[in-house]
DNA sequence: CCTGGCACTCGCCCTGTCCGAGTGCCAAAC
DNA sequence: GTTTGGCACTCGGACAGGGCGAGTGCCAGG
């Protein structure tokens, strides 16, 4: 096990990197710290530090910097959570008090987050699998083809073209209507399906053709509407990144437009409590050198959806788990308001 | 004026430049192309290319590049549009078809654009101000509450609670909703206001609170959503601009998290026809390296929304307005079938 | 008006040199 | 055993100078 003391001068050494963003010596350390001994000592520290991987050499003869399992020793035993100041909380809630809708949260948070941590930001929406159905509707546009329309609890609305396979009369529309929305009005989407399952031989064998392929595209609806959505921003701060971008931002800025990569990159971390992954421990490979740090979010006691920021490994954590958290912890409260 | 040759020298000059992205000289012209005269002469000509602005060098004894002015006669004089490729429709085609519904056709003709032009696409949701009414349907959720939900031709879907102040019957709903389609069905947004404006009148006075409250409540959604979205995709492609990254980057990126200079960036271009803002023509100054190519786009005549890209002045002209002009074609045709 | 020739300019690249931060090791001190 | 100061060494970065070549402008002749 490592000393105390080889502890605090990794400690150290990514602090001053974090803060520079260049490799740090011996002398620079004990300079800008009261470690209390002196640089040949650091030296071998570091020599100790890097045989066991903390940190790296870029080139021989230049000062070291963490590796990322130095950034994971760091935050999992020598970071502690900053919390923000004051003023900033105050802005965080001025800033969400004036959202007004649903949409509206979302992109406030994506704002505040990346204004916060200078990072880019990503926001996923509240998840709609505990969502309740609250109206559907069918409505005849030509002889066979049908407009539907499904209403949620949480006000948001769907639509689809419906082809018919024969002609479907008004009193069949108006019956098919009434029975649907008796079955499903009210009930969870995961309940749906079970619920319609019958629906189509309790009508005349011309309609049931389609009956069933109304049930189908409703089904479907409600499969797509419960996948996830997300909202990202403050990618200008990838600019921030280095100086040897264009290598470093490109893969970063094609994986934030891949919604499946970043929900997948979301959904690793647990429930509620925050995740910090750092560099390779990505799995994509287009963000080895970024850390993720994401939280679940919600309006009650469950993470109905999850929130986080992407930067550099080399970001200020302590400073952006704090951001995050508060974020994550307010947003919660608007939406439980709401 | 400047003679038919010195305006063939601009444009190899910028053919080449926007090949090669290095300043072009005399001798490289004439090996390139078949001017049929000589350097020496190629080089009074862009003098005289100089003299007027169109072109300029960017340190002595270097080649020239394009101004914005030169790339400004270049697209008005010397570029046609360049129509695409078989392979490229049916590409354009195969995936617009596919698209399930108003969200999917947006996001998939962003990225569609983005790969096509290899630049930043945008494109904004169709409009609700020059849409027309496909249908109004109301909904009884509870003695005194109705919902509205308002479908344009375009596929979009709005809805509306309503609080009643008395409550209303059936036969009495089923009656406004009739008469409401009977009239604002096929008429556009900004006719609707007058259109409904002597309904009240015709129903009995217990119902004619109602039914105000309902219209006042159309009317309203018909302002208030008129605000307009876009998205965005490629942004991966920004760093295809240049050596110089991070100055030109960042406030391109800035400007793009920016709906409303966005919004404003389309709105610039005329109806319908293909607007190309180069260089400093752009308003916003982060934009002032980038050009823009917009056209609107529409399912009938006129247009409903804008789409375009951004890239760096030094673009394929011709290829970049075929393939704009190309989706929003296609995707015009696809919303007039939905 | 076009062309070939010519002298000139100037940025880029390559090389060599220097400098200093930082290292590793070691022997002495605590 | 750990810490410390000293010392030799390494290596990358900054800087300066020189050669190169693309490209130019100008001019005299076709």
């Amino acid at each position: 096990m490592l000393s105390e003391r080889r502890l605090e001068v990794l400690r150290a050494i990514v602090q001053d990197y974090v803060g520079t963003e260049e490799p740090v010596g011996s002398k620079a350390l004990t300079e800008r710290h009261q470690l209390g001994v002196s640089p040949a000592t650091v030296r071998n520290d570091m020599a100790a530090l890097e045989e066991e991987g903390f940190i790296a050499q870029p080139h021989t003869s230049a000062g070291r910097i963490p590796t990322d399992k130095g950034y994971r020793l760091f935050v999992d035993k020598l970071a502690a959570v900053k919390p923000l100041s004051g003023p900033e909380r105050r802005a965080i809630h001025s800033f969400l008090d004036s959202a007004v809708d649903l949409d509206d949260v979302v992109a406030r948070t994506v704002r505040l987050l990346a204004q916060l941590t200078r990072q880019v930001a990503v926001v996923q929406y509240p998840s709609l699998t505990r969502s309740t159905v609250r109206h559907v509707e069918l409505l005849s546009l030509a002889p066979a083809r049908l407009m539907l329309v499904l209403i949620t609890d949480t006000g948001r609305v769907e639509q689809r073209m419906i082809d018919c396979p024969a002609p479907f009369g008004e009193t069949s529309l108006a019956d098919l209507r009434a029975r649907l929305n008796s079955r499903v009005v009210g009930r969870r989407f995961t309940d749906v399906p079970q619920l319609v399952q019958d629906l189509p031989e309790s009508f005349e064998t011309e309609d049931r053709g389609t009956v069933s392929t109304v049930l189908s595209v409703l089904l479907e609806t409600l499969v797509e509407e419960t996948e996830e959505r997300l909202m990202i921003g403050g990618t200008a701060n990838l600019t921030r990144f280095g100086h040897d971008f264009p290598l470093t931002i490109r893969p970063v800025l094609e994986a934030l437009e891949e919604q499946v990569v970043l929900l997948k990159l979301l959904g690793e971390a647990k429930d509620s409590s925050m995740t910090v992954r750092i560099g390779h421990e990505n799995a994509h490979e287009g963000l080895t050198s970024t850390s993720v740090v994401a939280v679940g979010y919600g309006s009650g006691d469950e993470a109905v959806a999850k929130l986080g920021v992407v930067g550099p490994t080399r970001m200020d954590y302590p400073g952006t788990m704090g951001a995050v958290r508060a974020v994550a912890r307010y947003v919660g409260q608007i939406l439980a308001e709401s």
